[in-house]
DNA sequence: CTGTTAGCGCGTTCAG
DNA sequence: CTGAACGCGCTAACAG
């Protein structure tokens, strides 16, 4: 049908700038040591013969390699693992492209601890991709890692104010929106009190996404009630103990929010008081557990980030960071995922 | 930290078989020539050193291109546009992968004039992705497609007893399912109708679509009774006419759901009557129209399949398999999004 | 059946 | 400041 489009190499330009192969090469790389003019005049070749370079030709040419790291925390939440593992998958798909990863697994509940592993990294990576902290010794560490030359992204969690070169992650307070409404919605009026509950405020992401859902619930569904947030710490146990005093406080709660981790023991607490279809229970990340809540109906609805999209998208910002390719800004968002029973991939 | 792992060639696995580059890639590439005894050698010589083929080098090298027909309606609604829109990018990004797409626009809508296209397209493509329709005319067009050497998708709409390739697209009946769960949650037990308004039931995705809604409303939420379904042609002027005689004919009308495209019209006839609050209204693909009426409150949810992953997804299918590369199964899955007002991206 | 060799398009020396 | 030449890892012709 269509002429097949033969490829222009940069030999191609060269020959319609009258220069040399490596002439272009360098203004193509904006590398030093080239003429203003013999620059246009290769500009203007480029844009007439609308030159693409071939990013396999490139990749296979070039001797440098790249040294990312990635910071992760050492608890061990399913969501956690699973970004782990994805970030393993990530770094099989980086080798080729001369790219190796780092795996550093460090507190990041601790500002301290977390600004210091950091301050470890510089000099010593290309690119760090970080679940950050919004701490000002956190800040500190990032700002130096970037004034020494490493490219970062924060991941999952940002520190807004500090110099990252972008945020890898949902927007947080549309997460606590998007969770508000279904709890508003799913209510369909009834009266009572909705219980939040949340790893740790002190976690800027766990702070928007409560922001967001009280939002939404206190501003349109009058019907309920937000209780005061308890803090779960992520951890199993504590939510399961924290959902048993909930419950019992409340004989006509509507709902539950879990902003952070720990979905199992709230399931564990209302499945054991036998409310499990009474209260709406809205969580975060869709893992093995929340899949089969979803699917018993304990859970109502599950709000997720694709943990293989944002390992993928960090490693892709960082590596057109390195080589100075643009990034596809559409390709990059990350979206909130909604699943209910029904959509379960 | 880790010593950097140094890439695995073709020829250090030459050397450890003790054979050739040329016989190595013959093993590699299943090219007939090479005896059992030492095309066990080599298979041994990469399992021990684990190589993994550099694709970048690969596409390099390849002299041969590939060509690839998207064929897509004629009609013009907005998803369809969106569709063919993420086709172009996808082809940019297919030109350095040495593949180049055309696009056929048919009337997808009649069977004889859409087989009668694909018959067209024998021994001309060696992949081809289209919205297929499951008809017996189609479905031997695409098995004679199939016969004669190129490799087939089906893409959004399935044929599913057709030899393509693979399907492309959502699950339609999780979908209607999805659509009905969330119907029946936002009644919040209110007693009424709901009426079902889809393009044409002779389109698999719509009947599909139209089964999963059913399946959930009647069966898991009485105080609702879906009205018999009405054909709306994707049209938005008929639609708006069919919602304006729903609209009249039922006072207590507690939602629709919109199989198929022509929300517009729907949005139209729901704001004319002045009952847009009151009416519960569900509807596919986000669109720069579907987005306005969520967020305007008219819209109450969208089920959304990303049209970009689609494109890429075909694409990505069609290539491995003339390439012989793997795919990611993960990565193929088309995901059933849901967007409220708070999760639009 | 197997080995040798010439590129693919680009980055990167090293000479001019 | 500019150009020539080599090699990245692999495929595809051609010899043997």
């Amino acid at each position: 049908m269509s002429a097949i489009a033969e490829r222009i190499t940069l030999e191609d330009v060269a020959r319609e700038a009258g220069v040399s192969l490596a002439t272009v090469d360098r203004v193509l790389n904006r590398r030093p040591g080239v003429r203003e003019k013999t620059a246009a005049k290769v500009q203007a070749a480029i844009a007439k013969l609308g030159y693409r370079p071939d990013p396999a030709a490139a990749r296979l040419a070039r001797k440098e390699t790249f040294r990312f790291c990635f910071v992760l925390p050492t608890g061990t939440n399913t969501f956690m693992r699973n970004l782990e593992e994805q970030v393993g998958i990530t770094a099989e798909w980086l080798a080729p492209q001369r790219a190796f990863v780092d795996i550093l697994h460090v507190d990041v509940f601790d500002p301290n601890v977390l600004a210091t592993a950091l301050e470890r990294l510089e000099g010593r990576y290309h690119g760090v991709a970080v679940i950050a902290l919004d701490h000002p010794r956190v800040r500190a560490a990032i700002d130096d890692l970037v004034a020494r030359g490493s490219a970062v992204v924060t991941l999952v969690s940002d520190a807004p104010t500090s110099r990252r070169l972008r945020y890898v992650g949902i927007d947080n307070t549309a997460a606590g929106r998007t969770a508000g409404t279904l709890m508003g919605r799913f209510s369909g009026g009834r009266k009572g009190p909705v219980a939040l509950i949340a790893g740790s405020l002190a976690l800027r992401d766990h702070a928007e996404r409560q922001f967001g859902f009280m939002q939404v619930v206190n501003g349109e569904f009058p019907n309920l009630k937000t209780l005061p947030l308890r803090e779960g710490r992520d951890d199993s146990e504590l939510t399961r103990r924290l959902t048993e005093e909930i419950l019992a406080a409340h004989p006509d709660l509507v709902g539950i929010y879990n902003v952070g981790a720990g979905n199992r023991g709230i399931a564990a607490a209302l499945e054991a008081a036998g409310r499990e279809r009474d209260v709406i229970f809205i969580g975060h990340d869709l893992t093995d557990h929340t899949r089969r809540f979803l699917v018993r109906g304990v859970m109502d609805a599950v709000i997720n980030q694709d943990a293989g999209h944002e390992a993928r998208s960090a490693a892709r910002v960082l590596l057109a960071h390195c080589t100075g390719e643009p990034i596809l800004p559409e390709q990059e968002r990350i979206r909130i995922d909604i699943f209910l029973r029904d959509n379960i991939p």
